[in-house]
DNA sequence: AACGATAATGAAAATCGTTTTCAATTATAA
DNA sequence: TTATAATTGAAAACGATTTTCATTATCGTT
């Protein structure tokens, strides 16, 4: 995959060694629709590494955010996720039935944010912004899941 | 304080019974300004009830989350801190130097998140909105600070 | 192609925050 | 005051993450 080669250019360019548990990994990450959680990160690289361990999936996990090409997603069920880094300034929303994560972008909302921080006597520098919901493929689906 | 009554009175309203320990937990995380750690609870705690045990701390907290009194609030640093929670459809705002919080009404933005959501074929049902900045207080001491 | 320095690895142990177990204590309704 | 059942804190258990360490493997240099 294209940003799986990427990512390994990068890692490369930064000084740090290509290998095969480094590929795995890389490889799962960057072809992920829905962010990933260390283990899953360790089943799913293990078909293509058998031999991989769950500390170097922490160690790359590391790397790859410290690069900021992945970056942690916070939701109910935990907050330990990866997820491929955004270009730009983007927003997250998210498939509350099948994990799927899309950007969107948020750029025109800074504005606002910055007037509600005004009216508190906030300067805002940050902001934190998630959408949950049911993507097109799941709306039909959850009807007849048993809740 | 007022809120702290409140809330022992909800609490007893549940069927839990009301002890020097839940008294001590509820007073400090009742009237905080800041979201507070089990730990932070913890340590304030203790210096009304100090044979306080951490113990018992988790389980007070989870049973004002439970009533819907406190919520959970996620940061860089970490996301198990609780602060008392808002009425009604509100946001977070977050001095990133004191941790002081503060509400406002995100009812407004609804809309707009639908927006959002359609252009993806989502179907939006919740969202989480953070703000951090500096609160009046903290923004002339911040240019002292060591970085 | 072989070498050598050193980065990276996986297994095991250590650590941290949180939860469970359990016997003793205490709040509360009768 | 008493009886019952909820609550307590200490210790043990637990799961996720980090550290330690001896071994292995990458990659620039030869």
């Amino acid at each position: 995959m294209a940003e799986s080669q990427d990512w390994l250019t990068q890692l490369k360019a930064h000084g740090y060694r290509l290998t095969g548990a480094r590929r795995a990994v890389v490889q799962v990450v960057a072809s992920s629709a829905r962010a990933l959680t260390p283990v899953e990160v360790y089943d799913a690289a293990r078909t293509a590494y058998p031999a991989l361990g769950l500390v170097t999936v922490y160690r790359t996990l590391e790397k790859l955010e410290e690069l900021g090409l992945i970056q942690r997603v916070h939701q109910e069920q935990g907050c330990n996720a990866y997820l491929p880094h955004a270009q730009g300034h983007q927003h997250l929303l998210i498939c509350q039935r099948c994990g799927r994560a899309v950007y969107f972008d948020g750029d025109d909302l800074t504005a606002l944010f910055a007037r509600v921080g005004d009216e508190h006597g906030f300067v805002v520098r940050e902001h934190w912004l998630q959408l949950f919901g049911l993507c097109a493929k799941c709306q039909p689906e959850v009807n007849r899941d048993v809740s």
